[in-house]
DNA sequence: ATCCAAATTTGACTTTTGTCGAGAGCCGTG
DNA sequence: CACGGCTCTCGACAAAAGTCAAATTTGGAT
């Protein structure tokens, strides 16, 4: 009899092993099944969050480093990734460090705010799984056709994935060609409803883009890199949820945009936790616009950003006094 | 060189292991320590809540029964442990689903008051470690010399060690020989100051005890066992935080409650979540009282006790109509 | 300075767990 | 009603993890 396999029975299998600390054998005398099955269960019960493994991301922000770096930025908090120090890929690690962190930073019955981007994507990947059926995933941004598996949609709908929450996608694209269009998009009802819940978030969870040619932006075609470039001489600092910003972290002022469809800088601030994430040391100056801007609360770097973090921090307030 | 093993090491291990997915060899290999040692680091990383492993208790509150008896009853949740279903001992399965149940509803920065009991202690021996320094565990009640184990004190320590928390004991015994002499400690600056911090609890964690011989109020010498009968004849109907309740689960006017150091029921119901677990059948009618005074907001029990809650509250509605 | 007790590390061994392909039951379809 | 596709199950093997006693190191006491 091949039934399929409720989950009512990976769930007393989970329950056996794992909170009554049974062996795989006696699990599945108890249940009259093979120890294999037990085995198939118990994976699939750690991939449906029936049971949870998450282990304390303390020792990262433990770091004296952290500390001051929370100080010098008036962040909430803050995780450094030791640099080359455990794996070959210090870009994993980071990625690794801000997935459970994120994991730490939701709540039940959140509703939480994700952007788009490489980085967010590889996050949601490595992400472990877990069980918070009352949790909302919203897109912060509409979207890009992109020849990359890391579109707006997916990373919303792969983390929505992994929590087993809801995920709630943008049906619009991140760039238009007029102001108008744009405009007219912004006040259709379904569009605008999506829009206003941003500010509802209690989490946010984005990267920040670099104005150059290797930007997402030029390589999905919302932006040509020659436009790229004009808006860095106009002042384009980085990019956050597909919107461009100057070094104080404000929105550029720009046709781009006034064409895109995404949630305003104010509505992002007005969210509790934000959390970003940054990988790659280039990033540096866009990551400093973000976080003069405000946009950003809670923040997972590597070492060596951190380092360059906390030198500017230095130097700044030196020049300040 | 066999240095300490500080929990930095350890902290990298377990980190590696669970949020990586290296394997043990693997980790030894990046940390230049034998694999055995991983293997050592890795178990006091649970054991220290480093990393924490939890599953769901879905299963047991999504049961019909469990929803009728919210209702039922009033509560804000119910779980109820299958009896025989699993194990031999049906009394473990309670102590393990409420240990889980518990560290459910624990928050970061809460505060926590512990009661005491064979299934408050049976409880705290079974819970697994968690990494919450920010939670601070107070007793209830005050000490009794028992030759038991679970000793007020124990319970709360116990349960503070596990979480890694803060303990805070009660320095008072629970009973004393007169009530002048109760009175006056009750006033007792220290004492005061305990008793008053009771009802800032975020959550309560309680079983209830049945008014007979057996009782540990009987068993430590509290009381007598004719003491104890002659209560019964005057209407006690249960012992919660070492104090009795009647059938309305109110305070029993009685010398004995008049000369006791603990929680005040009015402090009680104060506190947000009241997680009461029962395991013995023999105490529906205390169990009973305890709901009818507003003393427990979260409840587990097995199958039994809770078939036998429903039915009675079947039949008293139906007299009610 | 030297020794002792306690704690840590390790290699070798045992137990437990993960995985794979074969086989069996279920279900919709032709 | 037979057929293929599907998923679930199981036995057996391979891999990984747990354990133990002996060896080594440490830190403190004499």
């Amino acid at each position: 009899m091949a039934i399929r396999p409720a989950e009512q029975l990976i769930h007393k299998a989970a329950w056996l092993y794992y909170a009554h600390g049974l062996r795989q054998d006696e699990v599945a005398n108890q249940l009259n099944i093979s120890r294999a099955s037990v085995a198939m269960y118990l994976r699939k019960a750690r991939e449906t969050g029936i049971v949870n493994i998450s282990t304390s991301t303390q020792l990262f922000t433990d770091d004296v480093m952290a500390r001051r770096l929370e100080d010098a930025l008036k962040l909430d908090a803050v995780w450094i990734a030791p640099e080359n120090a455990y794996l070959a890929d210090p870009s994993t690690d980071i990625a690794v460090l801000a997935a459970s962190v994120f994991l730490e930073l939701v709540r039940k019955g959140d509703r939480i705010g994700v952007a788009w981007g490489r980085t967010v994507y590889t996050i949601a990947d490595i992400m472990s799984y877990a069980d918070l059926q009352d949790v909302t995933v919203v897109q912060l941004c509409g979207n890009l056709g992109a020849p990359y598996s890391y579109r707006p949609d997916q990373c919303t709908m792969e983390i929505a994935r992994r929590l087993n929450a809801k995920g709630l996608n943008f049906y619009a694209p991140l760039v238009l060609s007029t102001e108008d269009l744009a405009q007219g998009l912004r006040a259709e009802p379904v569009i605008r409803d999506q829009l206003a819940g941003i500010s509802d978030c209690d989490l946010a969870l984005y990267s920040i883009g670099a104005v150059d040619a290797d930007s997402h932006l030029v390589k999905c075609g919302a932006l040509t890199a020659a436009e790229m470039a004009a808006l860095r001489r106009e002042g384009a600092a980085g990019v956050i949820a597909g919107q461009i910003i100057d070094a104080g972290g404000e929105l550029l002022d720009c046709s781009y945009n006034r064409r895109v469809i995404s949630a305003g800088l104010a509505s992002l601030r007005v969210i509790g936790k934000r959390l970003m994430v940054v990988q790659e040391d280039s990033k540096f100056e866009p990551l400093l616009a973000a976080i003069a801007g405000g946009l950003c609360t809670h923040l997972v770097v590597g070492a060596r950003m951190a380092q360059r973090l906390l030198d500017h921090a230095g130097t700044s307030a030196e020049k300040a006094s």
